[in-house]
DNA sequence: CTTCATGCAAATAATTTGCAGTAAG
DNA sequence: CTTACTGCAAATTATTTGCATGAAG
């Protein structure tokens, strides 16, 4: 129910920003000019600068995520608990995957080596999905 | 040796190339602006599209990477081995890890549980150093 | 010599800002 | 009512391109 979750992050509830929210959570991982395009239809008068400002206060609000790495362009995610994204160098596909002791782990290893204090990890883990090892 | 890496990949040996490689060595994690500025005292002729077109080319050929992650903006590096980030919350610090025996559990684990074919690995961990710890 | 790289200016893309009008609480 | 949000246009910043000249192999 993103209403209640802008609420308690004390933001309006707007229609661009169920619009925004709805668009992120349909795809799972979208582009800001992939949201601008799906919404214009529905939303014709929706303005970029709108969606760019909902994007920094909901991210800052924690409500969503940018997700960047090597060689692809910044996506945005909702806020879900720490998994690790697998990413398909062929179609360019996304999936989450939940986190499990390994990462603990992993964590806790660089943590000692480096002395770090350690929030969070950002793993992405890139290859070719299995629809896409199947064509040849 | 830079002049040997640049000829290996048929890539002209230019003064221009030089400096930027010998930059973000110095550097480590380098952005394109950074680059350009440092480059600047001592080669004011030295344009910003030759250093956006030398780091494509230059990362096509595998000579440097991009590094990216969530909150932080794009920097460069050297191609090395697989390497682990870490990444300091306060004073924007990023340091190398090397990679151990975790890391490729990790990577079998998450092949086996999604099915994808995994290339590599793409890990930062965000905190806080030692350094910025003792800050009080 | 031939090919590729450079630097400049112009073109394009991406993001941010200011502000008047409007909608949410 | 008050505060925050929207949409627009303009401003700023980031990146790419075309092309004439120059340097590298």
């Amino acid at each position: 129910m993103f209403e209640k979750i802008l609420k308690e992050k004390h933001l309006k509830i707007t229609p661009q920003r169920l619009a925004i929210l709805k668009e992120i959570q349909k795809f799972g991982h979208i582009s800001i000019d992939e949201i601008y395009e799906n919404i214009k239809e529905s939303n014709p008068s929706m303005s970029l600068a709108t969606i760019y400002k909902n994007l920094s206060s909901m991210q800052e609000a924690k409500i969503v995520d940018e997700v960047k790495f090597p060689n692809h362009k910044q996506r945005y995610e909702l806020t879900k608990n720490p998994h690790i994204h697998l990413v398909c160098e062929k179609c360019g596909k996304i999936m989450d995957m939940e986190i499990d002791a390994s990462v603990e782990n992993l964590k806790a290893m660089c943590a000692k080596t480096s002395s770090y204090d350690i929030k969070e990890a950002s793993i992405a883990m890139i290859g070719i999905c299995p629809q896409c090892q199947a064509v040849v």
